[in-house]
RNA sequence: UAAAGCAAUCGAAUAAUCGCGCCUGAACCAAUUUCAGGUGAGGAAAGUCCGUGCAUUCAAGGACAGACAGCCGGGGAAAGCCCGGACGGCGUGAGCCGGUGGAUAGUGCCACAGAAAAUAUACUGCUAACGGCUUAAUUGAGUACGAGCGAUGGUGCAACGGUGAGUUAAGAGCUUCACCAGCGGUAUUGAGAGAUACCGGCUAGGUAAACCCCUGUCGAAUGCAAGGUUAAGUUGAGGGUUAUAAAGGCUGUCCGCCAACUUCAGAAAAAACCGCUAGAGAUUGAAAGUAAUUUCAAUACCAGACAGAUGAUUAUUUAGAAACAGAACACGGCUUAUGAGUUGCUUUAUUUU
RNA sequence: CGGGAUGUGGCGCAGCUUGGUAGCGCACCUCGCUUGGGACGAGGGGGUCGCACGUUCAAAUCGUGUCAUCCCGA
């Protein structure tokens, strides 16, 4: 479980185009406080990594400092839930997007952890 | 002491734990990965309002359009840029603001009101000095017909210089006078925009952020998702390429120029690298200049991503809780947003000496 | 990153070119008609013209700046 240390480094991060829309076109999604979760297929290969990517739209807020704030504690949040080994059945998953909205600008880093955690509990 | 004005500066700090992009080196090495070290957002990175570099395409050249600038001098690659000055406006003042050529090149517009809104004398009016007429019969009285006048006119942002006197039949810049405004000329002064003084004639409405005129400047288009390289297939190869007309392309238009057609083969999507950061740079010092700025010397190399790196938590401190805000090719400006302070100079008011 | 538009009563739009009165439809209020309601008829109210500064005698209209919203291209 060496990966784990490493995480959300270059290479476990969702990046091209097309996995983000095929991840979308699986509209397998849960929603809670703003922040929306979708979920991709899962996964065939054990030993691959599940990729993580994170979404704030330029809708959701003008300002680049605030959208980039959100990212950062999303990011925070997934990490600190992997080194703690708290990811309970989200790994059998080839992808994961996660998708701030308007709801989730404005809280701190404990709130949006919560929300993160609850998500990926609610995961099958 | 209080309130202001201008200029400069700063753009949270420290520690611990967990993390990220890029570069260099080492280990293992096919790639990955690991370890160590270095480095890592702004004064506005923003808005994209101006101007450049750079790149590609087109362009023989010319004409007309078009765009931009608009007091003077200087700086600058250039700029709706900066500095110094002039003039005008605002403020008790320190200071601040100004797209500030031309209305005598021409055209247009100036609602309502008002006689009239720009060729003033059509209208309302004033005048019996002069001519005429009536009366009386020398002088006088009447009459606005001729003639003279431009003062009077409930307006309006604005009424063809203003106020006051003199002159007159009534009147008037009427050159008769005083002061003021405006125009022209001369002299002095200044590098110039201008300033000051004197003289002259007697007067010219406003609007050019209405069209426009004048002076000056400007190859055009597209923007790093430009554009180039890697592998095959990012189209290529062969023939034709005379004339006229229409459509098309080349710069907005025209002159002008290019090109046109056909045959064969091919045409799914994505990726990596370069461009990509050594510069109209940065910091420090010296010199020239009122300043903008320029020159010289020294020092160091200081983000370069591509779903896109600076974060999270805890503790302490200022002020228990820190503003506005995130590089995406680069640079010079402008504009806008911005918490708590600090420093220097200056002004006004009050109090004390 | 680049380009283009639009902001006017509660809603949807005119008016801007050529500056002087802000208008139309729906909605709202009152009255009439009706047993009552709707429809219809008559009357009425409601607008800082996104915001700020300027030009002008005068600005929704002209100029500059700014804010917001929408669309398009790669």
């Amino acid at each position: 479980m060496l990966f784990w240390e490493n995480m959300l480094k270059k290479q476990y991060r969702l990046k091209n185009k097309s996995a983000f829309s095929a991840t979308y076109r699986v509209k397998k999604s849960f929603h809670k406080g703003g922040i929306t979760l979708f979920a991709g297929l899962l996964k065939k290969d054990e030993n691959s990594f599940t990729k993580a990517g994170f979404v704030v739209s330029k809708k959701t807020h003008k300002r680049a400092v605030k959208r980039n704030r959100l990212k950062r504690l999303m990011r925070e949040s997934y990490r600190l839930a992997l080194k703690s080994g708290k990811l309970y059945n989200s790994q059998k998953y080839m992808s994961l997007i996660f998708v701030g909205g308007e709801h989730a600008l404005g809280k701190n880093f404990h709130e949006v952890q919560n929300i993160i955690k609850n998500l990926l509990q609610r995961l099958e």
